[in-house]
DNA sequence: AAGAGCTGCAACCGCATTCGG
DNA sequence: ACCGAATGCGGTTGCAGCTCT
C-alpha cells in the first residue's frame, strides 16, 4: 500500500558516510546549490537516495552547524520553545540556527527529557504555584493543565504582538537574516562550502594514518580536526572536540539570535538555507523575531501565561542550578 | 582483560505537505 | 481540481564507543 519509498530500488547504499561521499556532495552542492535532489545523486555518482543526500547535507555538511555541547542558553531555549510547541523540532530548531533538527532532538531525547524526569522524581521539586512531583497530580490532570496553559500563553503571546513591536524587532537585527526573505549572492553563500571541502580534506589526511575512516564519526573528526588547530583564536563555527565544553558557556542569549558565532558567509548560508516556518506560521501567522520571543517568554511581568512560564523557568533553573 | 550493558547520535523510515504539470 | 513527484518532518533504529562489573 502506498508510494514505495524513494530509494527502494536496488543498489542504494545505506549506512554511515564515507569521507569521499561527503567530498562529493558537498563539491556538488558548492556548485549548484542546495536543492533538485533528486539529480544529486545521478549528478555525483553517489550510490545515495535523494533523501540521504539531503539528510545528510541539512544535518552534517551545511556551513554554519555548530556540533558538541548545549550551552546552558541553548538548553533553556530549548526547554522553553519545546514546552510552547511540542515536538515540532524543525520550528525548534529555525530559532537556533546553528543546531538541526535531528541535533535538537536527539538532545532532547538523551539528556533534556531525562534531567525533566529526574528533576520530576526529585522529591524537592516543586513547580511554580505548587504542583509538586513529589505529589504528583493525575496525568490527566496534569496535561489538561499544560494545555490550558500553553493555549494561554499562545493567545497572550497574540495580544502582544502589536504591529509596531514587530517592526521595531526586525530592525533591531537587520542582519540576521533569518527573518530576511532576501536571497544572498551565490559566491558568498557558498564560500564557507569550500572552506569545508579543505577542512575535510585536510583532517581526512591526517585521520587517513588511521585505519581506514568509513564512518561519519570519522568525518565528524576530519571537520572538526581541521578547524580546532587555531579554534581558539577563531569563531569557527565548528569548535575542537577540546574546546567544546568551555564555548559560548557565557554568552549572552542575545548571540544565539545574532548569530555572532557565524562567519558572514555562513550566516548567509543560513539566510539561504533556513526556510523553516517561524513560529506559529501554521497556527496565527505569525511572525516573530526570536528576540522577542525570548523577551516575552523570560520577562516575568509579561502577560497571562506569566505562571505557566515561570513553572517551565523554575523546572530550566533547577536543571542548571 | 573481556564481555555485558548502556548511551548518544547518525541515519533511516514512512507519513504529511507542498509543488508543478 | 486532480494527481504524481519532490521535499519536509518527526519517530525510530542500529551501531560505535563508553562504562561498569
Amino acid at each position: 500500500m502506498g508510494r514505495p519509498p524513494c530509494c527502494d530500488k536496488g543498489g542504494v547504499k545505506k549506512g554511515p558516510w564515507t569521507p569521499e561521499e561527503d567530498i562529493a556532495l558537498v563539491s556538488y552542492i558548492q556548485e549548484h546549490g542546495p536543492g533538485n535532489w533528486r539529480a544529486v545523486p545521478t549528478n555525483t555518482g553517489l550510490l545515495r537516495c535523494s533523501k540521504s543526500c539531503r539528510l545528510r547535507w541539512t544535518n552534517y555538511l551545511r556551513p554554519g552547524i555548530k556540533r558538541g555541547n548545549f550551552t546552558e542558553q541553548e538548553e533553556k531555549m530549548i526547554i522553553h520553545l519545546q514546552a510552547l510547541l511540542g515536538n515540532r523540532w524543525a520550528a525548534i530548531a529555525s530559532y537556533l540556527p546553528q543546531r538541526t533538527d535531528n541535533d535538537i532532538k536527539n538532545y532532547w531525547n538523551t539528556h533534556l527529557k531525562k534531567k525533566l524526569k529526574k528533576l520530576q522524581t526529585s522529591p524537592e521539586c516543586r513547580f511554580g504555584d505548587g504542583f509538586s512531583a513529589s505529589q504528583p497530580m493525575a496525568r490527566g490532570q496534569w496535561e489538561r493543565r499544560l494545555q490550558t496553559d500553553i493555549d494561554m500563553a499562545k493567545r497572550a503571546l497574540s495580544e502582544a504582538l502589536s504591529p509596531e513591536k514587530a517592526t521595531c524587532l526586525s530592525e533591531s537585527s537587520p542582519s540576521n537574516g533569518l527573518f530576511s526573505s532576501e536571497k544572498p549572492a551565490q559566491a558568498s553563500t557558498y564560500a564557507s562550502s569550500a572552506e569545508n571541502i579543505a577542512r575535510l580534506l585536510k583532517g581526512w589526511t591526517r585521520n587517513s594514518k588511521k585505519p581506514a575512516p568509513t564512518n561519519s564519526a570519522v568525518t565528524q573528526n576530519s571537520f572538526n580536526m581541521a578547524s580546532g588547530t587555531d579554534t581558539a583564536s577563531s569563531t569557527e563555527a565548528t569548535p575542537s572536540v577540546a574546546n567544546r565544553n568551555s564555548i559560548e558557556l557565557s554568552e549572552p542569549l542575545a548571540s544565539l539570535f545574532g548569530f555572532e558565532s557565524l562567519d558572514s558567509s555562513n550566516s548567509d548560508f543560513s539566510q539561504s538555507l533556513s526556510p523553516e516556518p517561524t513560529l506559529f506560521q501554521d497556527e496565527s501567522k505569525l511572525e516573530m523575531p526570536l528576540t522577542l520571543l525570548e523577551k516575552w517568554l523570560l520577562d516575568e511581568g509579561a502577560c497571562q501565561g506569566k505562571q505557566f512560564f515561570s513553572d517551565i523557568t523554575f523546572v530550566a533553573d533547577a536543571i542548571f542550578s
